[in-house]
DNA sequence: CTGAAAGCGCTTACAG
DNA sequence: CTGAAAGCGCTTACAG
């Protein structure tokens, strides 16, 4: 890499200190240096391309103007569309992101946290992983600006955007049943996420106000590792009771799509034989033979919403905020 | 932002210089401090759970350990899952990944290298905004490590990884009319983007070489703004031509994607009426009735691949390495 | 109106 | 085996 021009180089080349040419270079003392340097410095700064170095006015000033995002991975559109809302707002601030995706991994979210603590980030925005909690509790008590998206914890006073999921789970069952559904099928993680654990809540109260008796065998809890065969499974054995389940809610936006491949393969009828609901919007539910009704997330909504009370936790230290938007329930002929 | 642990703090406390304390924390002459002290040193750094400053670090050393990355969305899977790839690749090696999204626009392009060029990034992957041009070769000259990806110019001596896409377009077509499809249609941007030059170049090719007189009324530009109803549109053409195209490449995922979208609302039997072949794998292709048949590229090779080459130009510096791999034609039903 | 000087938190030749 | 000192490229109170 070619040496980089510094402050020291335009001052050494206009014969002035290094101080004054941060100072009209930074737009300081304004009028109180005269114009005729002042236009000097900018001609040479500009003659010589220089970019200011961002790590020396970091180390100076403690503010990185980089903000950290971790999400699960950042291959799954449903986080890419999350990072990209966040990017616009952080960029009209001035501000740049680093990311890094968990994988829903303890040890590894804590392991990016803490690089990303070490690169100085003046905040994170964390979608946290499963089992995290202890990690977001020391953020808070080291007071790194820190907000939470869409996953967090009930029991932790910190920040945080997301969406009513037990509502939102209610309001789709409450959806099938009115449809005339009887026997609904879940399929969601065998996980402690708090806010699966609210979309599995929604999902039996619903039933339990509807007066339909829930069967174990309808709620299907899938793990990790070799979550696609499981998914297939899942539906398989959904299909395969004795009285196989008429209505079907996913839990998320990769449980959907790939539960839309396999009953593709299935050749099932949607919505006669088996009524579909998804949470998140999908290409694939978009293209599914019977377009999918699904659960909207206000996503750009609570991208630019997190963004801002990071941003403003880090320059007013202000309160707590934590806020549950609406979901929207989008009917299509799944339904 | 509680006060952080700097090297001070625990020299301080253990009584000996900060370069003895940054020495043991960084395993630096090894077996030439006493044991004693340095466990001290060891001990009392994780009492107080010292995490050094990187950005301090990177000042004295001239090295950030980021990379930067210029994708024209961030949102669009196709840049995403590159964007995991990459970053998995720099983890290994103790990287982290700026990212920004140029959308296609020079403009913001350049902002964005100026910016991550500002963060001292250490090299930068970008996948080429139309336009560029000027800005990759500047970033040369000064010397910047930099690999293209997806995209790149052949005229610029810079690195790059990506596929052939003369070759993929002009096998897609092949397929195609091997299938004894006569009325070939292709949807592209209106662009100067080399790699979709190569892909209209190749699908000339291939009609030429099969003796089938090309109709200008086949190929559609899409451009970018309002794009989705100029695909719509594009399609509708197609098929209300005196003699409709049977067969029809999408040159890029979001053209497949809004494509099938409308080519399912519009009750068109594929493959029996229309063929089709899409760039690069979508959701939405595989949930498509007639799944589509596609070009896929090596994306994690690709990926992996530019970051290696980046690492090692920062490192070594060492001479241009220009890759063109292969893409492979994944046939399904829609052909 | 302008500059000398200190300092942000590190690393690293150099000296002993 | 250990420390004093310089320096990375900035900013900013302070002094004149």
């Amino acid at each position: 890499m070619a040496k980089r021009i510094s402050l020291k180089d335009i001052a050494q080349r206009v014969g002035v200190s290094t101080a004054l040419v941060s100072y009209v270079l930074n737009n300081q003392k304004q009028g109180r240096i005269s114009k005729e340097i002042s236009e000097k410095i900018k001609a040479v700064a500009a003659e010589l391309n220089y970019r200011p170095n961002q790590i020396a006015k970091s180390l100076k000033t403690s503010k990185s103007y980089t903000l950290g995002l971790v999400v699960a991975d950042i291959a799954n559109p449903f986080f890419s569309s999350i990072a990209r809302y966040i990017e616009n707002v952080a960029d009209q601030h001035n501000y740049t992101v680093l990311f890094g995706s968990s994988d829903e991994n303890p040890q590894k979210s804590q392991k990016l946290i803490q690089t990303l603590i070490t690169r100085q980030v003046d905040g994170l925005i964390i979608a946290s992983a499963e089992g995290s909690e202890k990690q977001i509790l020391e953020l808070q008590q080291q007071e790194v600006p820190i907000v939470l998206l869409d996953r967090y914890f009930p029991g932790l006073s910190v920040n945080y955007v997301a969406i009513d999921n037990y509502k939102a789970a209610h309001q789709a069952i409450n959806h099938l049943i009115q449809k005339g559904r009887k026997r609904l099928g879940l399929i969601t993680y065998q996980t402690e996420l708090f806010h699966l654990q609210e979309r599995k809540r929604g999902y039996l109260a619903a039933l339990k106000e509807a007066g339909i008796k829930t069967s174990k065998k309808w709620i299907k809890e899938i793990r990790e590792e070799n979550w696609k065969e499981e998914v297939k499974k899942a539906i398989n054995d959904l299909l395969a009771l004795p009285e196989p389940v008429d209505g079907l809610l996913f839990c998320t936006n990769l449980l959907s799509i790939h539960g839309l491949k396999h009953l593709n393969s299935l050749s099932i009828r949607v919505p006669d034989q088996l009524a579909l609901v998804s949470f998140d919007e999908t290409e694939a539910a978009d293209l599914f033979y019977a377009p999918v009704t699904y659960i909207k997330q206000p996503l750009q909504e609570m991208s630019q919403l997190a963004t801002q009370i990071l941003l403003d936790c880090i320059s007013k230290n202000n309160k707590m905020i934590q806020v549950n938007m609406e979901a929207e329930l989008i009917i299509r002929q799944s339904t």
